[in-house]
DNA sequence: ACCTGAACACCGTTCAAGT
DNA sequence: ACCTGAACACCGTTCAAGT
């Protein structure tokens, strides 16, 4: 077939094609039916030459994140309000994962502190040190951004699976719910931008509050319920 | 051997101990690792019985999902503040999460849209419809809770997979990010209370807004740089 | 150093067959 | 109706062997 390559010639694979043929087929046909063996197929290679490259499957996919953040993710500009910052940090990421909508379940399941990502967060949290927040509530802040980011895109997908009609259906009968669906489906853009927008006037709040206390005294929970 | 069933004998399987033991399962070993062939094997019964019970593999896992939140979700306490109810139900997610860890991909992964939690929502949702809220932002709201705990149990459960040395090691010479994890490990429940906290409150400031506007309109986007 | 081929220990699921 | 056994088409990964 003239496709078949010489034992011990050099492919003249890398790393970096490897991972560009991973993420291309991990956005096509979902990361569940992503295989080493598939994968290495579509690289004219044998399975076990990937192993080469990558440590084993759950490498493939640790670096598979750390190549759809270091393609999404920007240093927050300078001269920004920490609203606008986290605004965008939140932009990045959710349009990373809409051009990489294979990656998303990735995103949930591996950590990804990588030196790269740990860079960003240090500019990040600098900003909001900078606007008045304690370095601990910053983390907290960028946490639950990044988690809603990526939980709503879970969810959409999650959604995206189930029929509408079948919710419109089961609906009947629970008027608020249907009222709450009667505008139309709900999208991942309006569930990320509600939700950051929350979060940010939460956080405003929070740090009004804070700032009120004398310094370096830890924030005590608000009475939430939650303990 | 004694083991051994004749063919054709009822095992006097039914779907609930089906479930009860791929959810006890799931929490002991993982999802990762939870097979139809183990799971039947538990239950002293071939694989192959089990799709008696279960249309196959993806409906075991949404009749799993389906189990936490049944056992886990409660209505909501009459009475109540809507901050309450939904600090309240955080919580209940919360709780169903930490006493079936096995689930918690699951819930990132299935959209557990059925009848049963459908009730619960519409419930939830009259709670914040008759604080002021349209039906459409209180469904926001609890999308937005919802997947908060959901994403920092997720996030924690991938941190939980990296030694923290490794990342203190890593945010050497990044000092915001040093100093925000000096204070000791940030634990899932300070991230899901600092962050239902963020939430109320940040949609507290929404419904302010809201309730300063002609009825029936839509709550247009505050500009967050998320378009 | 890089790549291969065979092998091991698994998967989910179908299908025909048993009682 | 409920359960089984064999089979199909897959997996990730190890290991020894090739150049």
């Amino acid at each position: 077939m003239g496709k078949a390559r010489v034992q011990g010639r050099h492919a003249g694979l890398t790393r970096g094609h490897v991972l560009e043929a991973a993420v291309r087929l991990a956005d096509r046909d979902g990361v569940a039916s992503l295989s080493m063996r598939k994968l290495a197929a579509e690289l004219g290679v044998e399975a076990m030459t990937l192993y080469h490259h990558v440590r084993n499957k759950q490498g493939l996919e640790d670096a598979i994140v750390e190549h759809v953040l270091a393609e999404s993710l920007r240093p927050p500009r300078a001269g920004a309000s920490w609203q606008e910052v986290v605004a965008a940090h939140a932009d990045e990421l959710h349009r990373g994962l809409n051009r990489h909508p294979g990656a998303v379940i990735l995103f949930a399941t591996r950590p990804a502190v990588t030196p790269a990502t740990l860079v960003v967060l240090e500019s990040l949290l600098r900003v909001l040190r900078d606007a008045g927040f304690a370095p601990r509530t910053a983390l907290h802040l960028i946490y639950a951004v990044a988690s809603a980011v990526v939980g709503q895109h879970l969810a959409a997908d999650g959604a995206a699976a189930t029929p509408p009609d079948a919710v419109l259906i089961a609906a009947d009968g629970l008027p608020v719910v249907a009222a709450a669906l009667a505008d139309g489906p709900v999208t991942v853009e309006s569930r990320i931008e509600v939700t950051v927008t929350a979060l940010i006037a939460g956080f405003e709040t929070i740090l009004a509050r804070d700032e009120n206390r004398p310094r370096g005294m830890d924030p005590p929970a608000r009475g939430t319920g939650l303990e």
